[in-house]
DNA sequence: ATGGTTGTTAAACAA
């Protein structure tokens, strides 16, 4: 007898903003684990007591105007864990935790700006940081996806327009060999597991009509470790949300695991 | 066309 889990990430740029379509969401979804980044609330504005009418706990690290990450869960949560241990960081951008046997990473990755900005410089430092404390997450929890923004498009497939966007921000070759490395620990882009498609984006600018051209990138991911693979059912883009009234620049990313 | 939009916070900064 199997259960059917499903695990979401949502970038929601601003949870202030966007806490009508998170509850919308999540009340026609009814994911097992959801996500967050870029809150950017302080954990005194998270809106628990909505989340717990609804139906869900929930774990925040937050801070005031930029970043923030949550995860949220019908169901216990347990062993949280607040940013990279040991990597000295101002800007909140993971928490962790385990839920249902599954160790959930919720992470935001730097943008980085442009590639001659000390912003992707910390973005490389970031990303090394990160590999190193998954690669130990790993060494304890076989069960083990880590959910985010990646700010990464990994391969041009993942990107409308690959010779206008050539060695930029979100796909320059660097960054792409950090994201290489993830997988390289023994992880799976669960997207890719289903769909091998391009012009398959989870981010589109809010200018320039992004969206309805559908000129994006897929940089938002769902990795899972070698432990999951096998029980990966299905991982979609849910564009609803991005077609809202006032949504996110993100749309969600749900992967179905049958444990 | 080196543009455009959104969010936070009050003139930029970040994305």
């Amino acid at each position: 007898m199997s259960t059917a889990l499903k695990l979401a990430t949502w970038n929601v740029n601003s949870l202030t903003v966007r806490l009508p379509h998170v509850l919308d969401w999540l009340n026609s979804q009814r994911p097992d684990v959801l996500c967050l980044q870029e809150t950017k609330q302080e954990d005194s504005k998270f809106p628990y007591a909505a989340l717990a009418e609804a139906g869900f706990n929930a774990v925040h690290n937050g801070q005031k105007t930029y970043n923030g990450v949550a995860i949220i869960s019908p169901h216990p949560i347990a062993q949280v864990q607040f940013d990279i241990p040991g990597f000295v960081d101002a800007q909140k951008r993971i928490v962790a935790a385990t839920i249902g046997g599954i160790r959930v990473v919720s992470a935001y990755v730097v943008n980085g700006q442009s590639v001659d900005s000390d912003k992707y410089q910390y973005k490389l430092q970031w990303l090394a940081a990160l590999q190193d404390w998954l690669a130990a997450e790993l060494k304890q929890h076989d069960r083990l996806a880590v959910l985010g923004d990646y700010n990464i498009a990994p391969d041009d497939t993942d990107c409308h327009d690959p010779a206008a966007w050539e060695g930029q921000v979100l796909v320059s070759p660097p960054e792409r060999e950090a994201f290489q490395r993830l997988l390289d620990l023994g992880f799976h882009d669960s997207f890719r597991l289903f769909n091998k498609e391009a012009g398959q984006f989870s981010w589109w600018d809010y200018r320039m009509a992004a969206f309805r051209r559908n000129m994006g990138m897929r940089i938002d991911h769902i990795l899972v470790s070698e432990a999951l693979r096998s029980h990966c059912l299905d991982c979609i883009i849910d564009k609803a949300p991005r077609k809202l009234e006032r949504p996110s620049d993100h749309t969600p990313v749900m992967l179905t695991l049958g444990i």
